[in-house]
DNA sequence: TGTAAACTTATTAGTTTAGTAGGAAAAGAA
DNA sequence: TTCTTTTCCTACTAAACTAATAAGTTTACA
């Protein structure tokens, strides 16, 4: 039930670009700087999170990130399945699979069933903005 | 996000013990046929089950194992962990886990918290009694 | 003494994790 | 044009984990 590093770096690195929102296109350097996380490292979580068209990109000089939508319309859930693929805590759970052999006869389906949409509706209630007015010194409004 | 094998067949094994619960010792050979699991490796998960004190076992001919509590005195959330080990979703949070040095900063924490309490309230919830009461053809008592 | 069961330890092929490494392509600046 | 800074892309790797299989030891009833 873990979550790995892929993910939670993908989750690091959106909420730092959310706390620089306003300040256009930021480099991965920087945000590796500040995260504390290897750079080379991030790059290669950066497609997961381009395919999911969370990102908006510039190249070359002075080039960056920025987050394709407001934070407040990015929710973890979308961040965390990009990056990490499908949540479902079995693979008979994940989207497009076909049912087992033994699926008429499972008593463990519905726990994982269950199981599975309390984590993504939690997931979901919970956008890169929510996440930030919970610092301990955030502002009263945001952005 | 997964639940492994030895976690989920940790579950069906104490379900079909839960099943034959009146029964006295049921040897591992006829849970390994019920659930066309391979005995071996039911064996190595045995011993996990064992340190958490969820089974009786009886050795040499006609032995076998006996859940040591009713089925409903067994949670979910005690068989998964005994078999998987900590169920928190990240490291830090951990049972006896020491703080990371980006605790005071770390934005991420609160949601690997709450999804942590989220999940083991949920597995704590059900015991395998309700599991059986789930069957679809469920007595309306059962034992 | 035979047999059926639990118990123990070792081995293994394959996959995943968490990176590191090296360079190509783009684009603005000098 | 050339330099520099950035993204982008592919390959590689050590270590750990997964999901078993295998071989044999111990226990205890018949």
């Amino acid at each position: 039930m873990k979550i790995s590093t892929k993910g939670r770096y993908a989750v690091r690195l959106m909420l730092d670009l959310s706390e620089h929102y306003t300040e256009g296109y930021i480099a991965l350097k920087d945000v590796a700087d500040r995260q504390e996380i290897s750079k080379k490292y991030l790059e290669q979580i950066i497609p997961y999170l381009n395919r999911g068209q969370l990102l908006l990109t510039n190249r070359g000089h002075q080039g960056g990130y920025k987050l394709a939508k407001h934070p407040s319309e990015i929710t973890i859930f979308e961040v965390l399945t990009c990056a990490e693929g499908d949540l479902a805590p079995v693979s008979c759970l994940q989207q497009g699979a076909e049912p087992c052999d033994r699926r008429g006869e499972c008593l463990t389906f519905p726990i994982w069933d269950g199981l599975n949409k309390l984590v993504s509706d939690y997931l979901k209630g919970i956008t890169l903005q929510d996440v930030l007015n919970n610092r301990p010194d955030a502002p009263e409004y945001n952005i």
